[in-house]
RNA sequence: GGGCGAUUAGCUCAGGGGGAGAGCACUUCCUUGACACGGAAGGGGUCAGCAGUUCAAAUCUGCUAUCGCCCACCA
């Protein structure tokens, strides 16, 4: 039934609301792996702000998602919200207006008040964990809404959260093998620390920032006669942290003075001056001082040259209130220490060079420079190093072989766009560090471990008590180890629970196996993991992509997925990236309301596989522009066709329409290609570009034909608008829907893909009688363009000069081109070299 | 410092050894029986620069410049 007027007002919540009651995309759970496309869906933070974005990306795969649905893959198609870790933490903390306060009993009865006061309300960990539940459900409805207005074709009834339980367990579970097999460990060692959050992170989180500095030349003095050493250092505050000077082997400067040793300004403690081929002759003075710890790199020496630990930074940030282990020091080193005990880095740094000035210490002015500075992601002061107890996973940062195996799995992966793996390459060639998986949060899944306390109350470590695995998921804080009592709960001789709990990563690199539902449902498992795609942005190539090859590396010796599709970045209008700093963050739901959720769609299908992509209205209206034109277009054919729904391919005999159905045939073969390699884009490019010729060029030459009654134009348009329907499904799987819904039963989303089989009978057909009908058509239509006339003028006589090819092509479609250019009078065939027409217009009236 | 990508019309971008392309914007015209939420036609480019390979280079190779991103050891 085709409207009077149609429009597409009203098509994303009539259809969405259909496809919803039919079960359109709901996964058949009797297909089996082979039948089976399986996608690794990424989970939106759902405490994140909604983003055009989302959008962007998720219409890329739901593009695929719908392609290979077509092709007769049974999709597994899951959605899963990412509810877990920091930033949701942080938003309950404003929203609500609390904060966790592990050491509170649970308060069955609290409620949050309306509106969060000035002063943040202490809650306990469970309470604090029930209003993060609770939160997340109201986020998770507002992605819920985007992603079904846009038309993802997702099953609904297959979502799962990273924070629920079934998350919990399988991170659990997880986490417990690994440790049986060794892969996972836990090592006291200098951490990198974000001192507010007071939390320590892991190298995947770490981002470098440009900030302003100075290097600071300090004297130390030399002992048994040696001459002072000056070191130029940016930070100053760390020389109570002093534990040894380096210089480079080769740097004959220093080299006398290797072996040697000097005292440390201020606080006179003997430092040795030592060699080490990772000190640079061209930073500073060329000599550094080594402290416990200012940067990676003192880790390194501390390590390699088996130096002492003197600890002054408190993971506050500030520094500790008594001074370190010094042995041997100046008669006032700790009244000096005192001056800079309890204060910030910054502040302590201020202080520390006045008091170096004035003991003569300082060794000219202070020369300001910027520097990369190392913070956590989501951090805002720069991260400090402290040694401290945390559970590490092993990725290769510390393994040659292990690293080799995964960029072995790097290899094996199919990237789209292909150079995506450098990205991948580069980061684990880099590594430097296992993946440090603890941290020091209450919202998140807990380890489910917890420690013997001997009979003096000291916490043994080494030996961590596991529980069952069917007991999993477990919160140690609140359940019992086998074989203890809750009363037994930090007594000697009792247990202590981990206090840390996981990282979002170590849970969120389980995506695959949580979707595919992991032991839970090993039936559901069976049919669809190791699954075939993994959709995500570069940007996270280091973390979730790698994490999860490293976890299916281990637990299934295989990778999580064949094929990984990388997108790129949503720049604002004036390609800028988007953040919410910036402010310039455009939400989605605003514009598919102004244009169409179709339209979104056609704008986040232009942008190509990996490529950066402006917000852009102008694609926008132009999506709009082709929805609409597919139902007027439609509405056309259909209205002249009859109701034949099945056409009949042998009444198609007219060489134009043969013709156009074997260009047709090519641009199947041509977005079938480009969709089998991850390239929609290019698929609704050349669907489009055929499309609007089909309308300017075919549809006119064939008006008059097929208003008289042709059979074979009537099946022609039939077999043209089938197909041209299907190949524009993917990308605008409303307006498709509505017209299929004019002239056909059940869903397009179900029907197949066009393929060059359903064409085979034309496929073979000369194309170029179709073009050059178009060619000659265009010209008489320029004719009347540049006269300034009507195209509904009348023609009195064409002249075609063009070679013997084009005429030969032209000859069967003449017809056609009468009709269409209203030519009246005689038609004549020239030899040229070159096509040109000449047209002798009626007069005006 | 190492790596990846980009540089094509005013704008946003395709293309990828042999005619320089699309959309938007701009100009002119057309209310025609699918479409004014239209349509037709047109103007506009030293394909960043230099060198090389080739009968032929926007396209392949090398170098340079600029931009973006990733990585790297904060003295």
């Amino acid at each position: 039934m085709v409207p009077e007027k149609p429009s597409l007002d009203g098509l994303e919540d009539k259809w969405a609301a259909r496809w919803d009651a039919e079960g359109t995309y709901r996964f058949d759970r009797t297909k089996t792996r082979d039948e089976v496309y399986a996608i690794d869906t990424p989970p939106p933070t759902v405490s994140g702000s909604l983003h055009v974005g989302h959008v962007f990306s998720y219409t890329h795969t739901d593009a695929v998602a719908r392609f290979q649905r077509m092709r007769g893959r049974e999709v597994f198609y899951p959605m899963g919200w990412d509810d877990n870790g920091v930033p949701t933490e942080r938003r309950v903390q404003n929203y609500f207006g609390v904060r966790c306060d592990p050491s509170l009993p649970y308060d069955p009865g609290f409620t949050p008040p309306d509106k969060p006061g000035k002063q943040e309300i202490p809650i306990s960990r469970q309470n604090f964990v029930e209003l993060c539940d609770r939160l997340v459900v109201e986020d998770e409805q507002k992605f819920e809404e985007l992603w079904r207005t846009l038309g993802l074709s997702v099953d609904w009834s297959m979502t799962y959260t990273t924070i629920g339980d079934r998350a919990r367990r399988a991170s659990q579970r997880a986490f417990l093998r690994m440790l049986v097999r060794g892969e996972a460990y836990q090592s006291e060692a200098p951490t990198l620390w974000d001192v507010d959050f007071r939390m320590a992170v892991s190298q995947a989180e770490l981002e470098d920032r440009e900030l302003p500095g100075a290097y600071h030349g300090v004297r130390f003095a030399g002992t048994n006669g040696d001459g002072d050493i000056v070191i130029e250092t940016t930070r100053p505050e760390l020389i109570p942290a002093c534990v040894a000077l380096v210089a480079h082997p080769d740097d004959e400067r220093y080299s006398s003075r290797f072996g040697t040793s000097v005292t440390t300004p201020l606080f006179g403690v003997e430092v040795p001056v030592l060699p080490h081929a990772l000190a640079d002759p061209e930073k500073g003075s060329g000599i550094a001082m080594i402290c416990t710890f200012g940067d990676t790199t003192d880790v390194v020496w501390w390590r390699e040259l088996q130096l002492p630990t003197r600890t002054v930074m408190g993971r506050d940030g500030r520094l500790l209130a008594q001074p370190p282990d010094w042995g041997e020091a100046a008669p006032d080193a700790e009244t000096l220490y005192g001056e800079l005990a309890g204060k910030t880095a910054k502040q302590a740094q201020a202080r520390i060079v006045e008091l170096l000035d004035e003991h003569g210490e300082l060794v000219g002015a202070p020369k300001p420079i910027t520097h990369p500075v190392k913070f956590y992601e989501r951090g805002d002061r720069p991260l400090e190093i402290v040694s401290s107890r945390q559970w590490y996973i092993r990725n290769g940062g510390r393994d040659p072989e292990l690293r080799a195996a995964f960029l072995e799995r790097g290899r094996e992966l199919r990237w789209h766009p292909a150079h995506m793996r450098s990205r991948y390459e580069s980061w684990v060639e880099g590594l430097n560090s296992d993946w440090l998986i603890s941290r020091q949060r209450y919202f998140g899944v807990p380890f489910p471990l917890w420690y013997p306390l001997d009979a003096d109350g000291e916490v043994d470590y080494a030996h961590p008590l596991m529980p069952d695995e069917a007991r999993l998921p477990v919160d140690p804080t609140s359940d019992v180890p086998e074989g203890y009592t809750d009363d037994m709960r930090g007594k000697p001789g009792g247990f202590v629970a981990d206090p840390d709990v996981m990282d979002t990563w170590a849970t969120s690199s389980l995506t695959p196996e949580l979707a595919a539902g992991w032991e839970d449902d090993p039936d559901l498992f069976a049919r669809v993991f190791p699954m075939d795609l993994r959709p995500q942005a570069f940007e996270i190539i280091r973390t979730w992509l790698f994490s999860t090859i490293v976890r299916a590396h281990f637990e299934f010796d295989g990778l999580p997925w064949t094929d990984a599709a990388i997108s790129g970045w949503v720049l604002d209008p004036d390609r800028k990236k988007m953040s919410k700093s910036k402010g310039n963050v455009v939400t989605p739901m605003e514009p598919i309301r102004q244009f169409g959720a179709d339209a979104m769609r056609y704008w986040a299908a232009s942008g190509r596989p990996g490529v950066d992509t402006a917000v852009d209205e102008g694609q926008m209206k132009v999506g709009r522009r082709l929805a609409i034109k597919i139902l007027n277009a439609s509405k056309f054919a259909l209205g002249v066709m009859g109701d034949d729904g099945s056409p009949d391919s042998s009444t198609i005999t007219e060489p134009l329409d043969r013709s156009m159905l074997a260009s047709l045939a090519a641009l199947v073969a041509n977005a079938t290609t480009s969709f089998e390699g991850y390239d929609y884009a290019r698929a609704l490019d050349a669907t489009e570009r055929f499309f609007w010729g089909f309308c300017d060029d075919y549809l006119e030459l064939v008006k008059g034909r097929a208003y008289a009654g042709s059979d074979s134009a009537r099946a022609a348009l039939a077999t043209a608008l089938d197909a041209l329907l299907r190949l524009f499904a993917p990308h605008m799987p409303f307006v498709t829907e509505e017209v299929w819904s004019w002239w056909r039963e059940g869903s397009i989303h179900r029907t197949s893909w066009p393929s060059s089989d359903d064409l085979a009978a034309f496929a073979a057909d000369d194309v170029s009688v179709y073009p050059a009908g178009a060619a000659v058509l265009g010209e008489i239509r320029k004719a009347k363009s540049e006269a300034k006339r009507s195209m509904r003028t009348d023609v009195l006589s064409v002249v075609v000069h063009a070679p013997a090819e084009l005429r030969r092509a032209l000859e069967p479609a003449l017809d056609d081109v009468r009709g269409a250019g209203r030519v009246a009078g005689p038609t004549e065939l020239v030899e040229a070299a070159e096509l040109g027409v000449e047209v002798v217009l009626a007069d005006p009236e």
